[in-house]
DNA sequence: TATTTGACCAAGA
DNA sequence: ATCTTGGCCAAAT
């Protein structure tokens, strides 16, 4: 049998944020409200270690004020990606967060 | 067990 | 609008 939390924190992040789809974004505070907790700074780190990119789409994470965080591969690439996906980007930050920050509830 | 580390966040001396 | 500060919490050390 598996052990008594079978899923850890980072793997709970993983799982939520596999229902972003491509062209909406999430923030990590988003990420740790959806889980029922603060640790949105745990949320980042989560993201750190990194599952696999890009079947884990951890580049569609952000701060709550549109700036874009970090990324493994470099920033640089993960503004890229969401250019690509339709994000506008804007200044180093996704403009009009709103508008494209997908909703868990 | 205690301390340190971060891809954060909100408020504002 | 930018920068600093204190607080936050799971994981790694």
């Amino acid at each position: 049998m598996s052990s008594m939390s079978n899923k850890t924190f980072a793997e709970k992040c993983y799982s939520i944020l596999l229902k972003v789809p491509e062209g909406k974004v999430t923030t990590y505070k988003d990420i740790a409200h959806a889980l029922d907790s603060k640790a949105y700074r745990a949320v980042g780190m989560a993201m750190s270690k990194n599952p696999n990119i890009p079947t884990v789409p951890c580049h569609r994470v952000v701060c709550s004020d549109g700036s874009l965080g970090g990324y493994a591969l470099g920033v640089p690439r993960k503004a890229q990606m969401l250019k690509d996906e339709g994000i506008d980007i804007r200044s180093g930050a996704v403009s009009d967060l709103d508008n494209f920050r997908y909703r868990f509830t």
